[in-house]
DNA sequence: TTTCATGCAAAATGTTTGCACACGA
DNA sequence: TCGTGTGCAAACATTTTGCATGAAA
């Protein structure tokens, strides 16, 4: 997996918990425990989420109730607007991901078994600041999601799945 | 506006409504009143759009209630499927895109007035290969969305509009 | 002891579906 | 005629909100 396109880790000084403290004292905000729950559950394992799958991982560890569904979804987009997460609509619905201690990142999206694999490349970024100094725009980021088939569905009989929103 | 990026014309020989015929018949599916009224107010202006969007000027077209939500959903899932359209979802909602007689591209998506600015790039092109052989994924197409601001946004002084999903 | 956060229930949004009737081939 | 398409209403999935209660600071 060392390559062109491969990922290399981010140093950060803090832990996705503290910074997350960090952010919402900065904000007036409190920390609560079913906001500490969530970053902790969070970022206990690196891999791609949607809001249910999360409350889903939260009921199993945590045992039912402990947290519920709007404080789910009111944590996440904190967890965004802190930077800490990234969002990504997919198939109609968020999917989130490790922002912060990962590099910036694109992915290849497999449409048979809705795997995300990520990737990195330094030619994207050049292609983004290219078209954008040529229409005036100003960059704030980008989203580079490539369909298809991933290698081990390829190789598997295909059932009937339809084509999910990109 | 002639330059690296821009959209060059593609030759079609059919017209969108046409084509859409074809698809139809290929499909023992019928050519009814509201497909042929969805597809040519779609193709009569290159815009992006979303099915609310649709409905109202169909609404506004041709009076109201001459075609139905569900058969507006309906319809544009069939012209995906026929190739006429290209969808993407942004905002947590699908947006639409002519496909036929428009060359593959990518989009400058202002987040302050949702404008989608075209172009097009071969190098992204080239990306897409080369990270696909790496991982050995069977590329069925993709999506370069470059957020940001937009020349005529970046001068006007900043509303406080909120982030939308990309 | 004063906010702010939470949970609950309900609403809002965008999209899909079941079904009886309408209509194209 | 036959089978597909349509509109309607209702169901759905996801996300957001109003409000009374609970808990950080």
């Amino acid at each position: 997996m060392s390559s062109e396109f491969s990922l290399p880790a981010v140093e950060v000084s803090l832990s996705p918990v503290e910074r997350f403290e960090e952010f919402l004292q900065s904000r007036g905000k409190r920390v609560t425990k079913p906001r500490r729950l969530i970053v902790e559950n969070i970022f206990a394992e690196h891999e791609h989420f949607d809001a249910d799958g999360l409350l889903e991982r939260l009921d199993k560890a945590l045992g039912r109730g402990q947290v519920s569904r709007p404080t789910v979804y009111r944590t996440l987009s904190e967890l965004v607007d802190a930077g800490l997460l990234r969002q990504m609509s997919l198939g109609g619905r968020s999917v989130y991901e490790h922002d912060y201690g990962y590099p910036q990142h694109d992915h290849l999206y497999c449409q048979k078994c809705e795997k995300l694999i990520e990737f990195s490349s330094e030619e994207v970024k050049r292609i983004r600041e290219a078209v954008a100094k040529e229409h005036n725009f100003r960059v704030l980021g980008h989203r580079l999601i490539i369909t298809g088939v991933c290698q081990e569905c390829s190789r598997v009989r295909r059932r009937g799945s339809p084509l999910d929103l990109i």
